[in-house]
DNA sequence: TATAATGTTTGAAC
DNA sequence: AGTTCAAACATTAT
């Protein structure tokens, strides 16, 4: 469910709701829901993995973290995390975090880091980079502060496609080279938007879960990596370590 | 059926 | 006081 593309698919469903007063607010989360009651949506933004529904004062940020799962106009066999009913239809939200934030949005995110956006901003995530030499660039891309939205599916089939190991030092790749990882980050989130929407996506994985490397046919290495010590899957011939 | 997985925050331990 | 790391949360496909 998670990585930003799939936020992008949550905002886009949601966006029905946008300008429609809240008739009703129901679940376990332990956020002051009374203070939504009534209040009328202003719009409805995505921030890498964040979901942000906004208000004139406040912003309500919600995080799927590993598990999360919503439902329009229908409902699951448990008790949600939060649901909003609008004149027009509800959402309900499962196991996920919701935190309200007071202010709005605009004056809490920075949309030029989020790799999803239209004002992503490609020289300020080179300057990012070339501020933490010492990283790993599979620990980097998964920096939310660098690349939000970009998770752990999208870490390495970007570095695959661009024939970089997970295990390079950031400092030890060229500018030229680390500009190409920024921009296939962005590109392959948004083929995974697109396959996403066609319910297509594994069969698109060139790397992910695959056990031989479709250039070479050598088999793909699997190690946990960087201090996030997170899933690598990775070809030892075709992606080059720095 | 047991396991592992698209993630992040928290707070204990050092 | 700063860093590190395990625990917690929670669901579903394999």
């Amino acid at each position: 469910m998670p990585e930003g593309p799939s936020i992008v698919i949550l905002k886009e469903a949601l966006q029905l709701f946008k300008e429609h007063k809240i008739l009703k607010v129901e679940g376990n989360s332990k956020i002051d829901q009374m203070r939504l009651l009534h209040q009328q949506v202003l719009d409805i933004k995505s921030w890498g993995k964040h979901l942000l529904i906004c208000f004139d004062d406040f912003t309500v940020k919600f995080h799927l973290l590993m598990f999360g799962s919503y439902t329009v106009n229908s409902k699951k066999d448990r008790v949600p995390r939060l649901s909003l009913t609008f004149a027009n239809g509800y959402v309900n939200f499962y196991s996920c975090s919701v935190t309200l934030l007071e202010g709005y949005v605009d004056t809490l995110y920075d949309f030029t880091s989020d790799v999803m956006n239209e004002n992503w901003d490609e020289k300020k995530a080179l300057a990012k980079l070339k501020k933490m030499p010492e990283r790993l660039i599979c620990d980097a891309l998964l920096d939310q502060d660098v690349f939000a939205g970009v998770g752990n599916i999208i870490k390495n089939e970007t570095l695959y496609r661009v024939g970089i190991h997970p295990q390079s030092k950031v400092g030890n790749i060229a500018a030229k080279k680390l500009k190409e990882i920024i921009v296939e980050a962005r590109n392959y989130s948004f083929d995974f938007l697109k396959w996403r929407k066609e319910f297509v996506l594994k069969k698109h994985y060139l790397i992910y879960n695959k056990k031989l490397c479709l250039k070479c046919n050598s088999k793909i290495t699997r190690a946990n990596t960087g201090t996030k010590n997170r899933r690598s899957f990775f070809c030892e011939q075709c992606q080059k370590l720095y």
